[in-house]
RNA sequence: GGGCGAUUAGCUCAGCUGGCUAGAGCGUCACAUUGACAUUGUGAAGGUCACAGGUUCAAUUCCUGUAUCGCCCACCA
């Protein structure tokens, strides 16, 4: 009987199909969720929304983005069977400068050099290459069953979506919040922007220590030296010989008896010729090298804060390419840093003014990126004050109205917002949202203007011998002012840090502070996403959120750790040692997949992939389909009609099914899915499948078809089938919705399983 | 240098606010079964819950310290 259930569930065929009943259903729209609801007399709650973090649009989603979208689904899941209309909305972000270094990468490949096509014609063809990786994304979150609203799928890149993002720097601007500054930056040489110093990472690499002598001035105190210091000068230590060229002043610790009386004395920079003053400051430690540290406030983070402290020149000698320049002896101007050390060391050596040189090992600031190291230089940039945004944020945590899973995470979070700094925001790249400024007259005379307080239009006439085109004033807007007098307006060239935008991911998503879903939907409920970027991302979502709506965004963060290979070191494409998810879902499923990052892959943990782990899930979900299958079996066609009718008494067995189903959800309530998946697997297949389809199959053995006892058993049975399906729906979608539509087809069920209450 | 976390079976890990012969999956071993089950069932072996103190009637669970590992932050020339 029942011939027509196969034998098995094709998974990777039949996880194709029924994602198409759900998208046919429309259910993952909240408002056809809404409708559905009060169709069927069903009490609506509250909203539920999660704004799903967009992966980057410039590849193909990895085993982690599944993870992370296998959680979503299954709180996702969860609420829209306990009456929320539900919005899981997904997007794809642009990733600026990562997404221009592999474009600008795949383009070198075929030939071409993007400075040959021109900033619009690469942002056309990335657009085109990104639209297109989106595709791809877009199959994978179907795959693993993520019940998405597509209809309000959002680019980074979405013109509704920039347009907010505007708005919130005008308003930033107009409060003060944002602003232009001449400060140090991280550049990077390779990736030709600046960075936050959040983008940067830090990793030990040799190096070395150079001690050499600067000579005083002054003949009196160069004999003084030779007494007391053992050379005619005063002998500094560094890793960055180079630097020598731009340096403005040597510190030592006003405590430091070697160098008391020499403080406030001038010493020589060999090459250049400048005379320095021996400065005293307190941060100068004495145990370190010689005790003296020459100061580059042009290219040190820890100089620039010196000479910000003492009011030192800034002597420019490294441009945005790491080549050598400024006001430096010709034969060393263009040269790379590495280089240039390396010749300055040699004639330092014959002029005999080095003293030694030790090889180190030492923390080097690289890009996040490319792992290029980082070259520190002054340069003009757009900031945000965050510090008010910070204490918002912070007071939001330390009251509770947001909270981090792990709760060991949400204290590293308070500590970002204790210690945080100016955010430079501006990035000197071609793939991303133009920031929208205007400057009249250009934008060094605005900048010039800026860096000299006081002075005037004229002033920067005279400085340059120049007529100048304009105010000095800028414009903010998308689109140029109009001319006046023949003033001519330049357009700012940087475009946004990525994160200036995904900060505001979730109510850009919503159509802005003004949009319709964000009366609807806004605030959202909780935010997934990985730990490694909770700073980036949480971080700057708390503070727009503040900032532009008054309120939190979510009032959850739960992190995700990363999927590791087999034998717990990182997936990558260079090591090989990557497993493509499209590799597991057509070898297991996408269900066994869930069932084993539910619980395997715990909150701000990484696991190694396991793949007899997800083998073992795939046997589960095998058990399923042959138990369901088997019960089916049992059923005469003759007693469908019965048994689709028949009340079910309140029997041990249900009685056990309900509290079951109590427990479960409680696991999912609180977000301890490793504990609810545990328990629909260890329910199932040895509670329902080991002992009560083999009491019931006892129970009916002897029993005439259409009986009151078959009928009476086979129906308790069927109900504690369903209730479990519902309850493992969230968990496993496909292969519960596979049974349940086996039910349908014999009328033994209605609907969807995806629109079940429990 | 600062912060956070981890240390439980061969492997990967659960164990929420203290109380059980300390659990799961995979692996190992024995037996059973061709059954609804690209298998499944029954059972077994395997842990001084890192170490040392403390609180408690009771600690894997709370506190303190030690060791080892990991992660994050930090400007150390």
């Amino acid at each position: 009987m029942n011939k027509e259930i196969s034998k098995t569930f094709e998974s990777s065929q039949r996880e194709v199909e029924i994602y198409k009943l759900w998208e046919e259903s429309g259910l993952s729209n909240p408002d056809v969720m809404k409708k559905y609801l009060e169709d069927e007399g069903i009490e609506v709650q509250t909203s539920f929304t999660i704004t799903l973090p967009p992966p980057n649009a410039n590849g193909t989603p990895h085993l982690g983005h599944m993870c992370g979208y296998a959680f979503h689904d299954v709180i996702g899941r969860y609420r829209r069977m306990t009456g929320h209309p539900t919005l899981l909305l997904p997007g794809k972000d642009h990733a600026g400068i990562q997404t221009e270094a592999v474009f600008t990468k795949l383009l070198q490949s075929q030939g071409i050099d993007k400075q040959e096509i021109g900033r619009e014609e690469f942002y056309k063809r990335c657009y085109d290459f990104c639209v297109m990786n989106m595709k791809e994304a877009r199959e994978y979150e179907q795959r693993i069953g993520l019940s998405a609203d597509f209809s309000r799928e959002f680019f980074t890149l979405d013109e509704r979506l920039t347009k907010v993002v505007y708005e919130t720097f005008y308003k930033m601007y107009e409060d003060g919040l944002v602003y232009r500054d001449k400060r140090i930056i991280n550049q990077c040489p390779s990736c030709k922007t600046a960075l936050a110093d959040i983008d940067t990472e830090h990793e030990e690499r040799r190096g070395i220590f150079a001690y050499f002598i600067y000579p005083f001035v002054n003949e009196e105190d160069r004999k003084k030296a030779k007494e007391k210091l053992g050379a005619e000068g005063v002998t500094v230590a560094t890793t960055r010989p180079e630097t020598m060229l731009g340096d403005t002043a040597v510190a030592v610790n006003p405590n430091d008896e070697r160098y008391r009386e020499f403080i406030g004395k001038k010493v020589l920079v060999p090459f250049v010729e400048r005379e320095i003053e021996v400065i005293a400051d307190e941060e100068t430690d004495m145990e370190l090298g010689t005790g003296a540290v020459k100061v580059t406030p042009a290219h040190s983070p820890v100089d620039f804060e010196i000479g910000q402290r003492h009011s030192l020149e800034i002597v420019n000698v490294i441009d945005e390419d790491a080549k050598m320049t400024g006001d430096i002896p010709e034969r060393f101007k263009g040269m790379g840093t590495i280089d240039c050390s390396k010749a300055l060391v040699k004639e330092l050596d014959e002029m005999g003014l080095l003293v030694k040189i030790e090889n180190i090992k030492h923390e080097v600031a690289i890009c996040e990126r490319c792992k290029t190291a980082i070259e520190p230089i002054i340069s003009n940039q757009w900031y945000v004050n965050v510090e008010s945004l910070a204490k918002k944020a912070l007071e939001a945590l330390k009251e509770g109205d947001v909270k981090v899973i792990p709760s060991g995470q949400q204290k590293a979070l308070e500590h970002f917002y204790e210690n945080i700094q100016p955010w430079c925001i501006s990035r000197q790249l071609w793939w991303g949202q133009r920031i929208p400024v205007w400057y009249s007259g250009g934008k060094k005379l605005f900048d010039w203007l800026n860096e000299n307080k006081g002075k005037g239009v004229q002033d920067f006439e005279k400085e340059f011998s120049t007529k100048a085109t304009g105010s000095g004033e800028i414009f903010l807007g998308e689109n140029m002012p109009e001319s006046q007098n023949g003033e001519v307006w330049e357009q700012e060239t940087d475009v946004f840090d990525t994160w200036f935008s995904s900060g505001q991911w979730p109510y850009t998503t919503l159509g802005g502070p003004n949009g319709e879903d964000f009366k609807k939907y806004y605030p959202t409920q909780m935010m997934i996403h990985a730990r490694d970027i909770l700073f980036w991302w949480t971080g700057r979502m708390l503070m727009f959120g503040f900032y532009r709506t008054g309120q939190v965004p979510y009032s959850l963060t739960w992190l995700t750790g990363m999927i590791l290979a087999a034998d717990g070191s990182k997936m990558s494409k260079s090591k090989g040692n990557g497993v493509e998810p499209s590799e597991v879902f057509d070898k297991y499923g996408a269900d066994a997949l869930r069932m084993w990052y539910y619980s395997d892959a715990l909150p701000g943990s990484n696991s190694p992939l396991r793949e007899e782990k997800i083998k073992g899930n795939r046997n589960f979900v095998t058990k399923i389909w042959n138990a369901s299958r088997f019960i089916l079996m049992n059923i005469d066609d003759s007693e469908i009609e019965a048994i689709a009718s028949a009340k079910v008494n309140e029997t041990e067995r249900v009685k056990a099914t309900k509290a079951h189903i109590k427990k479960v959800k409680r696991y999912i309530e609180k977000y301890q899915f490793n504990l609810g998946a545990e328990e629909i697997r260890e329910f199932f297949w040895h509670q329902v499948c080991d002992v009560w389809i083999e009491e019931v199959k006892a129970e009916i053995k002897e029993q005439e078809i259409g009986s009151q006892v078959r009928i009476e058993k086979l129906a308790e049975l069927l109900y504690i089938l369903k209730e479990n399906l519902k309850i493992m729906h969230p968990f496993i979608p496909f292969i519960t919705e596979g049974v349940w539509q086996e039910l349908v087809k014999l009328g033994l069920a209605e609907g969807l399983l995806m629109s079940q209450q429990i």
